[in-house]
DNA sequence: TTACCTATCCAAAACGTTTCGGATGGGTGG
DNA sequence: CCACCCATCCGAAACGTTTTGGATAGGTAA
């Protein structure tokens, strides 16, 4: 027995105790041609009874690979929780495992911006490719990622260059689209839209389906209110809906933005004793938990969180398998019918 | 000009940019003081301009250290949502990233058992530390972690060693037994109890909650019937909690092991056409997004899953830097008293 | 002047891996 | 017997960083 003056687990270790070269114990390792099937056959076991393990920096320095792909979490000023991180980070990651690759998760610090961290964090070799969520119309980090020629993928997108980047995307203008014809065919024709005050694509989009279908609709006299706030303030929210439904000539339904608006819109309508579905009619966007739960059941669009980030990691992976052409893709959310929406009040109707 | 035949941005590039010795800049930007003031101002501003970031492998390489830490994501056969999963992440890594850390996730894939995965993290040395969640009674993944001498926290803690490692958990048992007592206080005295039946250490510990507050009540007569089913079959909880709340001695209270639990038991009492809290009181634990908007209002357990993995962080990094004494913390969830608990109904007590 | 000290800098080794370009030796065809 | 080929193996370079152990030059003390 050689005494073994190396780390335990190395390629040099390994080769010492086979009398083999280090050359010779990695090409073995990596199914070579060029290493007799015999020298092989003893390398892979005395591998798996070491428990060799590669090391990761070594491997990472001579190939430029890491095995990472890096996903940015939003940060959150306000103690607000994203109720479809987990699912989106599990497809994720799911997706990712599949294929030998890791999840790099990171968070900007207080101290520094998220350009910042996306630079520190491609710059420093430390991932291979790159998934960003959360674009606005024009995001900086896009054009960041594009000139630097890293692989890159966007849930969501910008307003311009849709073609010239990688992006996969929930197709919201569809889904308000075909809430709103749901409306409209349901005799509605006070509508209100409670959108958001950020420049966000999925806002956009939204507003676009419900302008669209209204626009399509061979129906006249109908009328659209659009309210936009902060989507961190519950009490913006709650007072505008207050006085939205409080109005002489308030709207028979309501689509939100996103099921977290749709849940306030319920809970005013209980405050000011209006039955849903009765008096107004509720549609959401996200099927977030509570919507399941919440009295009478919120009409809502589920967008399979889960699946459509595993659909990213597939893509974005693919990208860096050597193909490079940018793909595109929108996935249809579906409706999720509950009780939450219904015919128009006859009593308004005729009024 | 010197044509730069280096990777821009490497370390050897500048040093031929400010015609100084790699081992100078690289002194010089991390702080020594054998580098001239004015050398290493001029450094720093190179850096700067350059936008230099060191490269991850050949720091990695050389120090041993990686800057992550690991987190291996419970493998979910089944379509499961975990409700904290995108919380914990959050609090986890906002507080890794206040140290300059960055999280590494990675799911075991269909392959590979939950083991290797954590081996091959480990031994690639890809990562400083490693966060373990869903503790089982007794866990394979601590006596590994033990063994290798890796720092390592869990989330929760097994039934033996426990101070031999550091673990921050829930106060289950401590709100568990407060549930109880806050039941037989309001009369109730045939409760029931909803269990998992896994090997969980919280399975464990809220069990042993209930136990000893009814064994140190003062009162006569409390029944108490435990239920385990499959966490993951929703059918399976239903049928059993059908019989329970149609049988002839019904109790009059239940207690939830997890909010999904207590979910479904309002969901068989408003099919039995029971009103909660007048007919049964229900408490549940985890304060899930639902709890809140469920009629009328699940009483449960807030478990602040964001600020507990943020100290999850905090204590393994503090384990990493030097001192490597373990410590454990057990964190008490507070009751979030909402409309599912009420008095006994005095007809039950008269019978 | 000489010996020593200090401030400033640098060459080279080391980390563990992959890969390029041979080297070695036995077998084959002429 | 010679030239060549093939199968098998290996030395050395390279990736980018940190760190050890000097080297150099100028100043200071004797």
């Amino acid at each position: 027995m050689i005494p073994n003056k190396h780390r335990k687990g190395s390629l040099k270790a390994l080769a010492q105790e086979l009398d083999l070269s280090i050359t010779t114990v990695s090409r073995a390792l990596a199914g070579y041609s060029d290493v007799a099937a015999a020298t092989q056959k003893r390398v892979i076991e005395a591998a798996a009874r070491i428990n060799y393990v590669p090391n990761s920096a070594g491997k990472m320095l001579v190939t430029g690979r890491s095995g990472f792909i890096g996903l940015t979490l939003p940060l959150m000023d306000e103690p607000f929780r994203d109720p479809f991180l987990g699912d989106f980070i599990a497809g994720l990651s799911e997706s990712l495992a599949e294929r030998g690759y890791d999840l790099l998760i990171n968070t900007v610090a207080p101290s520094q911006t998220e350009m910042q961290v996306l630079q520190r964090t491609v710059e420093s070799g430390r991932v291979d490719g790159i998934v960003l969520t959360r674009i606005t119309e024009t995001d900086e980090r896009v054009d960041f990622l594009r000139a630097r020629q890293i692989p890159f993928i966007t849930h969501g997108r910008t307003l311009e260059d849709q073609s010239q980047y990688s992006w996969i995307d929930t197709d919201g203008e569809h889904a308000f689209s075909h809430a709103t014809q749901l409306l409209l065919a349901l005799g509605h024709r006070r509508l209100a839209l409670l959108s958001i005050n950020e420049h966000m694509m999925f806002r956009q989009v939204r507003e676009q389906g419900v302008a669209t279908a209204i626009a399509n609709a061979n129906v006249a006299d109908v009328s659209l209110t659009t309210k936009h706030c902060n989507r961190f303030d519950s009490e913006g929210y709650l007072s505008v809906i207050r006085k939205l439904l409080t109005s002489k000539k308030r709207p028979t339904a309501c689509l939100a933005l996103t099921d977290e608006i749709a849940l306030h819109v319920l809970q005013v309508a209980s405050e000011l004793n209006l039955s849903i579905p009765e008096d107004l009619s509720v549609i959401g966007f996200g099927n977030i938990p509570q919507a399941a739960v919440v009295p009478p059941g919120l009409t809502t669009f589920d967008q399979s969180t889960r699946d459509t980030a595993s659909q990213i990691g597939e893509v974005l992976l693919n990208s860096i398998g050597g193909k490079t052409v940018s793909q595109q893709q929108l996935i249809r959310p579906f409706l999720v019918s509950r009780g939450s929406h219904a015919e128009v009040p006859s009593h308004i109707t005729s009024a």
